[in-house]
RNA sequence: GGGGGUGUAGUUCAGUUUGGUUAGAACGCUUGCCUGUCACGCAAGAGGUCGCGAGUUCGAGUCUCGUCACUCCCGCCA
């Protein structure tokens, strides 16, 4: 069969009438009158009608036309003709055209459906609208093949195609080019926990699985080319999200002898391009906020500012209050910040504020609770109203800027971070609860000025990664509180509250990198073996360089304006980091284990930097070489658990006896009426000659108790 | 690791609160009829370990406990 003559079936209309074509593609829905039949067929471009009629269509193929069933793969040939009047179909784009159809072959057949993949007439809606019922996300991915065949999912990975596509357009146009960095390299120091693969030829060592090619589009910075990019895949071993996978796709940049303003010209101009694709218009320049402010306003640091109700800070009201919660909490050095809800006392009731949020909802985001005040006229209305002086409940309504129909919510805590989490989940929970966040409005912002370490037990951590450069070089690397109030010159791109990447200036003096490291706490010679190679090459004339990397996959998803960035993976894990179409990962065999040399990893000492200890389960179904599955471990458990509790009971019982191996004394027993007898085989050695061990006239048995 | 939700026909879901006849609906599927449908129509039919396991009970889809799977949130994670 040729196809170098086939045409597209959405592309084609009223032009084509009365042209003969040749179409191939799978069986959408079929429509059988008896004497007639009405196929949809769909390929990558679009659906058209099929008319299978005894009028013009031969009697054989006729005949075939009725075994046809959904999702068959066929090809047809037939002359297109312009429907009848009053037959159009507005829903598809070829609804004014039909083939009839003269010649049909089924190239392949198809079993039942586990779900349904016509999305027939709801072809004119929205993505929005995939299906008309949800199928379980689970019985999609298993399969997957079947799910992208639907036009909606394949509209999601075409866009992202084309947004990839116009991402290399455009960088290669601003000089930057695409290098290759490895996937099987060592842990680079991001935070989260490392993919690992075994060595086969360096038995017991490991590659880690890129978190993000940092170090190494730095060194390509050191190498000269400049201007570097990759759509690269970055792996972290985290729990998922809908927004998270174990591996996932990046784009990374880095350029050289730039600065703060031209990353943020470059990557604005970039998502305007790539959100255009989805038809979306992003208004630039981008509004920038600082962490700072970010968390003032917000409390996040991914402020999703789509609408207002940013934190009204309303410690200093307080100071001399009776209210006895609050009183207590400012002896304790805490902080009280509020939100107001314009115009929400309907949606709000005194119910829904006192025995949902203040309640449940508050206590849920980590705060002890919550205070609420309807503003009625210019009167504060609440169950706590009469603990507030006149001044306070006047400087509450203009310090809130509130009138008649706000309801003004404040949470007061010891603790600034608490206080600003919880307000700011609140914040959240309320615009959506109330609809408050306008559908299809996209507002990115840059959030800057970062902390550039964050307090930890020991000392200080970084808040990005070591290798960010400080707003000031003049910090004592032993003085905690200095470091605190260091910042550095990074950035985050986010865009309705989610992050959709960042980066920052690097650290390019050698000096400087030391100084961050003594800051860390790492000696000299910690860091020369954590990052060696690439302290090694800041030596060599590093040019001042920075960087930003996307991810990909939000971006996409946000263009798209799907919730998830499975939708806009093609393959993707589920929540437990497992495919349901490949069952992956899997057990592997033993002799792959071998040639790993991961057999003998049971012993912590075989493993250099292992310290985990052994499982008592793993290691007594070892010594009693008594398999078992996973789901019989809890009942292996608590049975080993109730032999345990056991034998803990009878020593206490019996703490002078000492233990022994067999409970009942071991004695020879034989049938009444019959004596021992030695066999002569013990004579000749022969009855224990396939014994392990011997001893004496007796073979030893493993010692599976012990 | 912690908390919430869900699990009943191929699919999407009722039924579970308050245990009681043969577990239902829609779509899909199978068969038959139908020459203009496009969510075709009409008629008939098949299809269920009610996630799994224990328990309570005369009796469990329904109540209790455990367990598994999926999913959302927190922790974790840029």
């Amino acid at each position: 069969m040729q196809y170098n003559d086939r045409s597209n079936c959405g592309r084609l209309g009223s032009a084509d009438i009365d042209k003969t074509v040749h179409l191939a593609g799978w069986v959408d829905a079929l429509r059988d009158h008896g004497e007639v039949l009405f196929v949809h067929l769909r390929d990558k471009s679009g659906i058209v009608q099929l008319v299978f009629s005894p009028e013009f269509t031969p009697e054989e193929i006729c005949r075939q036309s009725t075994s046809l069933r959904s999702e068959y793969c066929i090809t047809v040939f037939g002359r297109i003709v312009k429907r009848a009047e009053g037959t159009e179909n507005p829903n598809i784009e070829t609804g004014d055209i039909e083939i009839i159809v003269t010649d049909m072959t089924i190239l392949s057949r198809s079993d039942n459906l586990p779900f349904p993949i016509s999305e027939k007439a709801m072809m004119g809606s929205t993505n929005e609208t995939i299906s008309r019922e949800p199928v379980s996300e689970d019985l999609r991915l298993q399969y997957r093949y079947l799910d992208l065949r639907r036009p909606g999912m394949q509209q999601f990975l075409i866009k992202r195609h084309k947004i990839n596509a116009c991402v290399r357009e455009f960088l290669d146009q601003n000089e930057f080019i695409e290098v290759e960095t490895p996937i099987l390299t060592r842990s680079t120091p991001e935070g989260a926990r490392d993919y690992l693969v075994p060595s086969r030829v360096n038995p017991k060592h490991f590659y880690a699985l890129p978190q993000s090619p940092q170090l190494f589009k730095q060194l390509l910075m050191v190498a000269g080319f400049e201007r570097y990019y990759q759509i690269t895949r970055c792996f972290r071993d985290e729990d998922l999200r809908s927004n998270r996978q174990p591996e996932f796709t990046q784009l990374d940049l880095e350029a050289s002898f730039i600065d703060e303003e031209f990353i943020f010209n470059l990557i604005e101009e970039l998502l305007c391009r790539m959100f255009e694709i989805g038809g979306t218009n992003l208004p630039r320049p981008f509004p920038h906020m600082t962490w700072q402010e970010a968390m003032d306003k917000t409390g996040s640091d991914r402020p999703d500012l789509r609408f207002e109700m940013y934190f009204v800070e309303a410690t200093d009201i307080f100071t001399q209050t009776r209210y006895s919660i609050f009183k207590q909490i400012l002896q304790r050095g805490g902080v009280i910040k509020g939100i107001n809800v314009k115009q929400a006392s309907e949606s709000l009731s005194k119910n829904v504020l006192q025995n949902e949020y203040a309640k449940q909802i508050v206590p849920g985001f980590g705060a002890k609770g919550m205070t609420w005040m309807r503003v009625t006229g210019d009167q504060l209305d609440s169950n706590i109203v009469q603990f507030f002086s006149k001044e306070e409940q006047q400087t509450i309504i203009k310090r809130f800027n509130a009138s008649d129909g706000d309801v003004i919510l404040i949470i007061a805590d010891p603790s600034l971070e608490l206080v600003n989490s919880a307000l700011g989940r609140l914040r959240l929970h309320v615009a959506d609860r109330l609809d408050m966040i306008p559908k299809d409005k996209f507002v990115p912002v840059w959030v800057t000025d970062f902390p550039l370490f964050e307090p930890t037990e020991e000392g200080v951590t970084s808040s990005h990664h070591p290798f960010t450069a400080p707003d000031r070089i003049d910090f004592d690397p032993a003085d905690q509180e200095d470091l605190l109030s260091l910042l550095s010159r990074s950035y985050d791109i986010v865009v309705n509250g989610e992050e959709l990447g960042g980066g920052s200036i690097r650290i390019h003096d050698p000096a400087t990198q030391q100084k961050v490291f003594a800051a860390l706490g790492l000696s000299p010679s910690e860091a020369e073996e954590k990052f060696g190679f690439f302290l090694r090459a800041l030596d060599f004339g590093p040019p001042p360089h920075g960087g930003l990397a996307l991810g990909m996959d939000r971006v996409v998803a946000m263009i798209m304006k799907t919730p998830s960035i499975r939708e806009v993976t093609a393959f993707p894990k589920n929540r437990s980091a497992f495919c349901p179409l490949t069952q992956a990962p899997s057990l592997v065999a033993h002799e792959q284990l071998a040639e790993l040399g991961l057999l003998d990893l049971g012993k912590a000492e075989s493993l250099p930097g292992s310290d985990q200890e052994q499982d008592t389960i793993d290691y007594l179904s070892w010594v009693s070489r008594i398999g078992f599955e996973d789901n019989e471990r809890p009942m292996i458990e608590s049975a080993l658990d109730d032999a345990v509790k056991m034998a803990q009971a009878v020593f206490g019982i019996a703490q002078e006896y000492e233990p022994a191996i067999s409970v009942v004394r071991g004695q020879n027993c034989f049938r009444k009426g019959s004596s021992a007898t030695r066999s002569s085989f013990v004579e000749t050695g022969a009855l224990l000659k396939n014994a392990p061990s011997v001893k004496g006239d007796y073979f030893r048995v493993a010692s599976i108790l012990e």
